[in-house]
DNA sequence: ACCCTTATTGATGCTGACACCAATAGCCTG
DNA sequence: CAGGCTATTGGTGTCAGCATCAATAAGGGT
């Protein structure tokens, strides 16, 4: 598909070989998962032999961390895009959560899933997931203390309210691998009303942004 | 541990084994994790060779499956014990939240966590965690009933109250392979809250149980 | 244009786990 | 108490994936 098996071997310099495989990682993990992630088939997405994998990340844990990081972090920019840092804080909460509803964002449900539960054999991914977890926490808590500094939001207590935000993110993100997802009014809008109720705004006013 | 490797062969009844494995398969299943559960686990366990447990699942996915809805369904009967069908709705679940948070039950949030990613992969355990789904959800939605019908609930949709409340949960359990688990007070009350207010109870009536 | 560094190959050892099966020996029945 | 049904054993074939390493050749520096 990338290349044919018989590929002629190019050689590139170690930061770009290493950045290519890493990117190669992180996409298959999100579309076929971390454990189906093999240095046979991220060897073969690149046109090269497996060998040259466990060259560059001798163990394949390493290179799943990394992937998994690097996978989440494109998730995050595309959740909260700096191009979104001169909205109102309103409209980029509505954007980020409407985001989330998206077709490509029942992956990084799936993804994030599989790195949470992964992390409980692994403590290097444990801590990865950690770590993504806290990056992702502080970013939304930025973005409701502005909304509280603007006077949009109203809320004692912003981180408190973050993590509510989050567990509602999260707690749906669990059904992900549901087959035949059970569907419910009260479901579609959960995440809104929750983030609206705990920032104190008027009911529908995340949930009717753009 | 459980014996000795050279105990004598006892023969037992198929009916008889047949549980046994499913219960050892069960508990290392909660302990270890689904897929660190294999053949020869169970086997050691029960001091029985690794061909015996083939005999009875000749596919361990199969094995797993059984052995994770026997799990949830021990799970399920501690937190909705058939003693406490008598007691009034809103006390049968406030003991329910309030068990959720014991310690043994991180063990089953970690599980859940587990057959959910695990069930990405696998067509016959995804059946069965929908199965088990379905099945908590109309136990809660039905002690919801129970309540409305009482008139202690408030609530025009008990199936909708029960999916937040079962967000609530999942999201919280979502953290369960946190080592160093990131700890706040909203996140210590919410299940209540989230269950107070969908069923319109006054605040702390479910926290106050027991 | 040559050489030398090192990116890349190819091949292999090893491990863990499932699946399969013929042989063995409990236990129940008649 | 004998006999047979079948639970149980033990051994084995297979397969996938990781890890490792000496040999090879690409391409930049001089």
């Amino acid at each position: 598909m990338t290349s044919t098996p018989q590929a002629a071997r190019t050689r590139k310099s170690a930061e770009e070989r290493r950045r290519e495989i890493l990117q190669a990682a992180a996409r298959l993990s999100l579309e076929r998962g971390l454990e189906r992630t093999t240095m046979q088939q991220v060897a073969d997405e690149l046109g090269v032999r497996p060998g040259l994998i466990g060259h560059y990340f001798p163990s394949i844990d390493e290179l799943l961390c990394e992937a998994f990081a690097c996978a989440v972090t494109g998730e995050r920019e595309s959740l909260l895009p700096q191009a979104d840092a001169v909205l109102a804080p309103t409209r980029r909460l509505g954007r980020l959560l409407h985001r989330l509803n998206g077709e490509d964002f029942v992956d990084f449900g799936r993804l994030w899933l599989n790195a949470r539960h992964l992390s409980r054999y692994r403590p290097t991914l444990n801590a990865v997931v950690a770590e993504q977890e806290a990056i992702m926490r502080d970013a939304l808590t930025a973005v409701i203390e502005d909304g509280v500094r603007t006077g949009e939001f109203t809320t004692p207590d912003p981180l408190g309210a973050c993590l509510v935000i989050l567990v509602a993110i999260d707690g749906l993100g669990t059904y992900a691998n549901d087959t035949s997802p059970f569907t419910h009014p009260a479901l579609d809008t959960l995440v809104f009303t929750t983030a609206e109720r705990e920032l104190g705004l008027p009911a529908g006013t995340l949930h009717d942004i753009d």
